[in-house]
DNA sequence: TTAAACAACTTGTAAATACAAGTTATAAAA
DNA sequence: TTTTATAACTTGTATTTACAAGTTGTTTAA
């Protein structure tokens, strides 16, 4: 018998075949009874197990039913665009290159606390503009610690975001994060950039993204034009 | 024996212990049998407790060592409030309920949409207005469904959050949800209550929070004064 | 035909027990 | 004095057993 846990191996042949689709959405899991007999484990065991399933958000369990299974869809925190009638998906999204990462120096200004190997590094700066529907809605701004990236300033951004591209090429992943968000009044130069009517109010976001790689945080600024979409959130 | 799980009722006291600082931060809990004496349980209860306790992140449980308490600002989604500067305590927030739970139907003008249970047992209604350091910040309106929450409408809010509520006495969990966000100009009424310079922007919210019961959810509208206080959330 | 009762499932709660494995302070040996 | 071993803790994993409670289809009685 292996070093890892009976509960661990049978929740994570039961996740594998979630995902596969071997269990379809909204379908049974085997009862528990089944699974303690098809495993060779007790039910406190296997309970263990679909207890973890249940902490993932990939069943749902019902008692007298079974266990339901779920698939859900989560987003990092505040990413997707809704619109204000009807959802708005991220593929109608266009975006523009303000800056290209570039390294340089930390602003001394800037709001988030810095560990002193990122203060060292020095950051990878960028400025995005996106557009839904011809019209800019989104204005933000980029810091990386300029570690664990080699050549990230060499790289086109052309239709990939750049999650994607720190997951892909980098097997950097957002871990968690921390945001605030704020409704402001806009200065005039994002004013000019969202293209905004005067006193229209702008929503801003100021976060700080952990990532699995120790001391790696992705830090961003976001002004968002709310006036025909909303940020949209699921958690 | 109350019909409510005695690891269920552990679980309310040391959450209780551990809010009221009891157990200070980064002190150890009773050690699981020590707890199995004090409460006349067996383990698997005790540890079904602090496996919840876990779950909210309240604890932080090391092998051989014991359970250290943790007390994070993790909220559900977007609960808490952050200082523009440092974080404030929830402490320091003291609600006035405009409007205690009454019974009323949907209004036709819902912007979410109910399922036809939601739908037929008519909805709870209540409004609350939030004060930082005796100035309005965050005014809110709640819909719950009719279901599961007998006398709801008697039972007094005074110093008691809507959550504590719910899971305390109807042992009814928030699982995970979904908002929306803007930024707004506020109309008269809100810039009263929330006591705005003129031109000062809102952040407005809605979101529905969904449960451990089928079908109850709860609705939220919040109007958020953001000038001295920011929205913050973990995630 | 319809409604109530029941049986056979499901998950939920709980006890009693055992041993494994990590941590820490103490006592023994170098 | 310093190092090592040990004992006494801690949580982690697992079995076995029992009954409660919710769900569903079937059988029985009206």
């Amino acid at each position: 018998m292996g070093s890892i846990p009976q509960y661990r191996q049978l929740y994570e042949i039961l996740r594998k075949h979630i995902m596969n689709g071997v269990y379809g959405e909204g379908s049974l899991l085997p009862s528990e009874n089944e699974l303690c007999a098809a495993h060779n484990m007790t039910r406190p065991t296997v309970r263990h197990a679909l207890d973890s399933l249940v902490k993932d958000g990939l069943i749902l369990k019902k008692q007298g039913k079974g266990s339901i299974v779920k698939k859900p869809v989560r987003d990092i925190g505040i990413l997707s665009i809704a619109g204000t009638a009807s959802a708005v998906g991220v593929r109608y999204l266009k975006t523009d290159i303000l800056q290209k990462p570039v390294i340089q120096k930390w602003e001394e200004s800037f709001p988030f606390e810095l560990s002193e190997l990122e203060q060292e590094a020095g950051c990878v700066y960028m400025e995005r503009l996106r557009f839904v529907e011809g019209a800019p809605v989104f204005y933000d701004i980029n810091h990386l610690p300029n570690i664990h990236i080699p050549r990230i300033t060499n790289r086109s951004f052309e239709n990939k975001s750049l999650f994607d591209i720190l997951r892909q090429t980098y097997q950097i992943e957002i871990l968690g994060g921390e945001q605030k968000l704020k409704a402001i009044k806009p200065d005039a130069k994002i004013k000019k950039l969202l293209q905004l009517k005067s006193a229209q109010p702008v929503l801003y976001i100021e976060r700080k993204l952990a990532t699995n790689k120790e001391g790696f945080n992705i830090y961003s600024t976001i002004y968002f034009n709310s006036e025909k979409h909303a940020i949209f959130g699921r958690f």
